[in-house]
DNA sequence: CGTAGAAGTTAGCTCAGGCTACATATCAAT
DNA sequence: ATTGATATGTAGCCTGAGCTAACTTCTACG
């Protein structure tokens, strides 16, 4: 067996809490992602069909109706959504703003991809999975990256 | 918005299957992230330190040392690692691949998150969290890229 | 050598997201 | 108006990842 672990003695603190740090930022990152989806996907439905239907949505998603009636109850829980019993999902103020913000990320992020030779459809898929993860710095980045080439 | 729909049938099914599926794969994606984490740390671990210790893995990912135990349990039944009770825990040949070809994808991200602009402390954040949702099209569009700019 | 403390393991709980099955409400068409 | 097809909603279960608490096993040191 080797001697070596201990004798990290001089400075043997430093690295380790930021790299914790960040596992735990993506693992909650993924938790914001379900809500973000939820709520692009609605502004979507309303904007093309004028309403947001519970059937339209679970299918959109690839989940099953009562799935998305727990995602949405969490959505109105979170100030996000409101909805009439048989007259479909509506988003609040809060919601709106966020389901815009998304979108423009959304939209930059698969521009950003395109722009650097991915194809579009890997481009629009990886998008879907990626975009919950780009943080603030990294989406101004994109920003001026893709203003800079045009 | 959607780009090209598998199947235009007549009357129904238009273009959703193609986003659930894109959702779906999005969510399962997630899944396998947390593997991908644990192999590369340990991976890690055992290059740099020379053995992989339960301890240490659970401290480096930012979780407690039962739930690292449950996590290694699965890799252990998946056959990517092995581990021997108070021995620490090793790679099989196929997790040193699965680590081999996830060490690659994350340096190839963080490059192309800081060709593009992006603050080095903030591509190796938001790396941890996109790299596990980057498919192979666009790892190697990310690859010409980088090499292209070189 | 014997024991204290670190490392590892087990048990059992929570929470979130998914699903199926079953119950109810709406709607459209006869 | 009745009724069958859709759309919603509720109940109850499963799974995975996380945690704490309590127990066992090493190991190192006095």
């Amino acid at each position: 067996m080797e001697s070596s672990p201990s004798t990290e003695s001089p400075s043997e603190m430093p690295a380790e809490p930021t790299q914790a740090e960040r596992f735990g930022k993506a693992r909650s990152a993924q938790s914001a992602a379900l809500t973000e989806d939820y709520v692009e996907l609605i502004a979507d439905l309303l904007a093309t069909g004028g309403e947001a239907r519970l059937v339209d949505i679970a299918r959109r998603l690839g989940v099953s109706h009562p799935t998305a009636v727990k995602s949405i109850r969490r959505l109105k829980r979170e100030g996000l959504a409101t909805s009439l019993p048989y007259r479909g999902v509506f988003l609040t103020q809060a919601g709106r703003e966020l389901a815009e913000r998304v979108r423009a990320r959304h939209r930059i992020v698969v521009e950003l991809l395109c722009a650097v030779g991915v194809p579009p459809e890997a481009a629009e898929a990886d998008a879907e999975g990626i975009e919950h993860h780009v943080s603030k710095a990294t989406l101004d980045a994109f920003s001026r990256f893709l203003m800079g080439r045009r």
